[in-house]
DNA sequence: CTAGGGTTAG
């Protein structure tokens, strides 16, 4: 044997040489045949090396040797050569188990689930009897397809062989209800185990925290403790991924040292879950510190941090780790790309989303379904309907999430026309809405004034099913609350079947705000400052609600209220777009390099709303300043000195696309109007909530927002 | 030669 491998050690060195010696050595020598060709196998690198040993093996008569040609598949496999592999499979008259395994097993190392699935529905043809190694690649394949009913049929086939007791299989099968069985199904297979191993309480515990049920896992991971198992660094993982959806910092921390105090902090994978946890819980500092510390290339670890900053509001951040990742030549997957694309939509650059959207159109995900769903949702977000009807229209096999992505994109821009016909398109297309379809409806004619229409769509919900939450009581908070009906709307919460949450009652607190209905503002603001209280939204919008109506001391009594709490109210800005540059502006903001041609547009714009008669509404707007500064501001609003360099640097009739961080205020919205109309200009604005359109002095959203 | 994990659209 040492002869053999010694032999074989030179022999690529000079593989010619030795292949046409190695008849005279097995003859001549006895050496014998399975040993030399499993070592030979073992040493090949490469195709080339495989048919010339494949040749051999013609020559010498031994392409009928099960065990060498089942080693062949074996190597050929581990090449990536599996089309070769397959060849060489279909060459040998009647395969038995070992071959079949083998061939399978080369499917199952490179995903290819429909080949594996498909081999061991021919070995059954064959009348071939799998042995306990064909299973459980079998029940892996039909885990990743969600084919449970084939995994059924696998399962009583398991049975039948007589296989019923063996823990591996137990395991497999429990597997593969984990991921396509639901978790009662594989709650029982779990329960029926004798013995109770890593990967039976690591495959149950995953179950839970990859379907939505955190708790649960948690709970099995303390029972797991108290068993005689000990948890490994797989284990870990798993429950790392139950505290971060419950975004349960505290926790997390502590698992972060239990794995420090049990020495598995270098493990690289742990280290990648502990990065998506911080990022998750809003932690970007803490997941950029352990991210810069590996730095390596895996595409998962730079889409947890992607998608981490997309998710904190650190859109820019996010991008230009994609950029990284592009420069250092790893390869972006289809997460990558979704976290990118959602970045591009936090951002609001339409520049920036074309940009995207070609880099998307030039790669192989351009046909990604979930993909298109994430640009049309981006190009909504950054103020171009038209564009995202436009991907919406270019994708393929539209599902419910496509359908409800455009709906409430239309929704976004109060176009509640567009947003009902699409809804009649998509059941002409046979599509069932789903909660999320309901919830863009609704929104899409609260902010078109199409209460009848909302209200209609919202009773119609019980009929397809769909049981109403939170956010589909808040829509029709808003919808009725918005036009006016504000005591229908606070009856409509009184009968709700569940506690009404925040955004219910933030609905009606600005549906207060619009119609100045202090008693009912003030009932909701009271909710919300329990539920709610260090939103400072709600504090401003309740101070507006006093100003509009001039009581002054409710104005004061708010701003105690926040005081004591130490909150401040959010600094307002409003972004611009030139050239593809986003650019930034603050009230008052004098730091802008051409801040005096700004100013200079400011004041002809103000003189301008002057001689159309434009009256400030003083009482209403200037909650957040003191008197002194009121006139002052009036032109200094970051939204005006955002248009101001937008009129500037623009050529004439180009639109202007506006960014802010908060609700548009009543002057603005109403200066804005006047103003696209004696610019000629179209204006496009994104508040915090949605879209405004200001074009010939009319807005889209009718005024309500 | 076999079973468990991390990123994920509206």
């Amino acid at each position: 044997m040492s002869f053999t491998i010694a032999l074989h050690q030179r022999a690529f060195k000079f593989p010619a040489l030795i292949f046409s010696c190695s008849f005279h050595y097995i003859r001549h020598k006895s050496i014998d045949p399975e040993s030399f060709y499993t070592s030979l196998l073992e040493k090949s690198t490469q195709k080339t090396h495989l048919k010339q040993i494949h040749n051999q093996l013609y020559t010498h008569g031994l392409h009928e040797n099960g065990f060498i040609i089942t080693k062949f598949i074996h190597v050929s496999s581990n090449l990536k050569e599996t089309e070769y592999a397959r060849q060489v499979f279909d060459e040998f008259p009647k395969p038995y188990v070992f071959l079949w395994n083998a061939i399978i097993r080369g499917y199952s190392l490179y995903n290819m689930l429909d080949e594996v699935v498909e081999m061991y529905s021919r070995m059954q043809h064959a009348f071939v009897a799998p042995d306990a190694f064909t299973f459980p690649y079998v029940l892996k394949a039909c885990g990743g397809l969600m084919a449970v009913r084939i995994g059924q049929a696998v399962q009583a086939q398991i049975l039948r062989c007589g296989f019923e007791d063996d823990e591996f299989l137990r395991n497999g099968i429990l597997s593969l209800y984990v991921k396509c069985g639901g978790n009662n199904r594989a709650r029982v297979v779990f329960d029926g185990l004798r013995n109770k191993s890593v990967v039976s309480w690591t495959s149950i515990i995953s179950g839970y925290a990859q379907n939505g049920q955190p708790i649960e896992a948690l709970r099995i991971f303390r029972e797991m403790r108290g068993s005689d198992t000990k948890p490994d660094w797989i284990t870990l993982v798993s429950i790392l991924k139950a505290y971060s959806d419950l975004e349960d910092l505290e926790q997390g921390r502590c698992l972060h040292s239990l794995v420090i105090k049990i020495g598995l902090e270098y493990e690289p994978d742990l280290r990648i879950a502990l990065t998506s946890l911080y990022a998750k819980c809003g932690q970007v500092m803490a997941a950029k510190s352990l991210f810069d510390q590996m730095k390596i290339q895996n595409v998962i670890l730079w889409n947890a941090m992607i998608s981490g900053y997309a998710k904190n509001g650190y859109a820019d951040k996010a991008l230009e780790l994609f950029h990284e990742m592009i420069s250092r030549n790893i390869k972006p997957d289809a997460v990558t790309i979704q976290s990118s694309v959602l970045a591009s939509a936090h951002l609001g650059s339409l520049h920036q989303a074309k940009s995207m959207d070609n880099y998307v159109n030039n790669s192989e995900f351009k046909n990604d379904v979930y993909i298109s769903t994430a640009l049309i949702d981006m190009y909504a977000k950054c103020g171009s309907v038209d564009l995202a009807r436009k991907v919406f229209n270019q994708t393929l096999d539209k599902d419910v999430v496509v359908w409800s992505a455009m709906i409430v994109g239309y929704g976004l821009h109060g176009q509640g026309r567009e947003a009902i016909n699409l809804f009649h398109e998509m059941k002409d297309a046979k599509i069932r809405p789903n909660d999320v379809t309901f919830i863009g409806l609704i929104t899409a004619c609260s902010h078109s004034g199409l209460v009848d229409e909302g209200w209609d769509f919202f009773k119609s919900m019980k009929d397809y099913g769909i049981e109403p939450s939170q956010q589909h009581y808040a829509s029709v908070v808003d919808l009725l609350g918005r036009a006016g009906y504000l005591e229908n709307a606070y009856n409509f919460i009184k009968a709700m079947p569940f506690e009404p949450g925040v955004s219910v009652w933030g609905s009606l607190l600005s549906a207060c705000k619009i119609y100045r209905h202090v008693i009912l503002g003030e009932y909701a603001a009271d909710k919300l400052f329990s539920l709610d209280p260090l939103n400072t939204g709600h504090y401003v919008q309740l101070s507006n609600l006093y100003a509009s109506v001039h009581m002054w001391e409710g104005v004061g009594k708010v701003r105690v209220l926040m005081q004591s709490r130490g909150l401040n109210k959010d600094l307002g800005y409003s972004m611009i777009e030139i050239n593809g540059k986003l650019e930034a502006f603050r009230i008052g903001d004098k730091s802008h390099s051409r801040f005096n041609e700004i100013y200079e547009k400011v004041e002809w714009l103000e003189n301008r709303l002057l001689e159309y008669g434009f009256v400030v509404d003083s009482e209403s707007s200037l909650h957040d300043l003191d008197k002194e500064d009121k006139k002052m501001s009036l032109c200094n609003h970051s939204e005006r000195l955002a248009i101001a360099y937008g009129l500037i640097s623009t050529d004439p009739g180009t639109t202007l696309r506006i960014t802010k961080n908060l609700r548009a205020c009543v002057n603005c919205h109403l200066a804005t109007k006047l103003i696209s109309k004696l610019v000629n200009r179209e204006i496009v604005v994104r508040d915090l909530n949605r879209f405004h359109h200001f074009k010939d002095g009319i807005c889209s959203c009718g005024d309500y927002w």
